[in-house]
DNA sequence: TCCATTTTGGTACTTTAGTATGACTGATGT
DNA sequence: ACATCAGTCATACTAAAGTACCAAAATGGA
């Protein structure tokens, strides 16, 4: 955290310098125009590049967008789909039927469904795959 | 893909002519050399945004960085790690044994092993922690 | 060479996951 | 009113996963 205050702090600063640098070059008419115009759009060009990097340094804030036409056109239910989130998330059959107060059971019903529809073998395979369909 | 060809190149008549445009407005005075510095500047800013932004859209190169420092810290060898990779991939035990030319019960003792230091009950929770752990 | 660690593998066991099948309920549309 | 379907749950079974404990190669340094 206080590396990112840090690095942000002197890109701010490097940016002001800059900008008081370019005005100098410009009215004291040593550098060409198309000189100072082009260090100023690379510069702000990779700024860009580097500010949209650093927003998506955590993996939460990822721009995952979930497909959810795809989800459709695979006929998984809410309630299955719930489920797979679930899954996903790591947990057992009994701690998914305790979270969303349903039986073991019911889960188990839904769990090969689901393997059915998203043509996997295993839960951990169902997992891989709805992240690859870009729905979970 | 066709779509963003020919985004990429109204981008880019976009900036040359903006490039035109200002050196108009440079050489004839019409405008303040801040405000025409500004404007290059933050177009510049949100094109870089906008460059990265699409550079990410396919989920395979999502720049997911590996913290190598929290494997070692966690005492994951590079058998385990192998093996914790397959996990995440969906493998059964079974399959993962064959692909690592390795009886079943090595891999068992592997994962059992790998539960144990990531802390999971099970190999798809221990997927789950390793993701937010940036180790896979 | 010797030590520590990793890697490998086995047996025996418990737990969890997954399949197959059938049945009941409630909502929805015709 | 009736068929349809999602959702619920059960039983009985097989398959896979995971635990505990042990032990022998191999690997890589000191």
């Amino acid at each position: 955290m206080k590396k990112t205050v840090l690095v942000f702090s002197l890109l701010i600063l490097a940016i002001l310098l800059l900008f008081q640098l370019s005005k100098y070059a410009l009215v004291s008419n040593n550098l060409q125009t198309e000189i100072v115009i082009a260090v100023i759009a690379i510069v702000f060009f990779f700024v860009g590049i580097f500010i949209h990097k650093k927003s998506l340094q955590k993996p939460g804030l990822l721009p995952i967008e979930i497909d959810y036409k795809k989800i459709e056109s695979l006929e998984i239910s809410k309630r299955e789909y719930e489920v797979l989130q679930k899954i996903a998330e790591g947990l057992s059959n009994r701690e998914i039927a305790d979270t969303l107060f349903l039986s073991e059971s019911t889960i188990k019903t839904h769990v090969s469904n689901l393997l059915v529809k998203l043509n996997a073998k295993r839960r951990t395979e169902a997992v891989q795959i709805a992240k690859s369909f870009q729905i979970i």
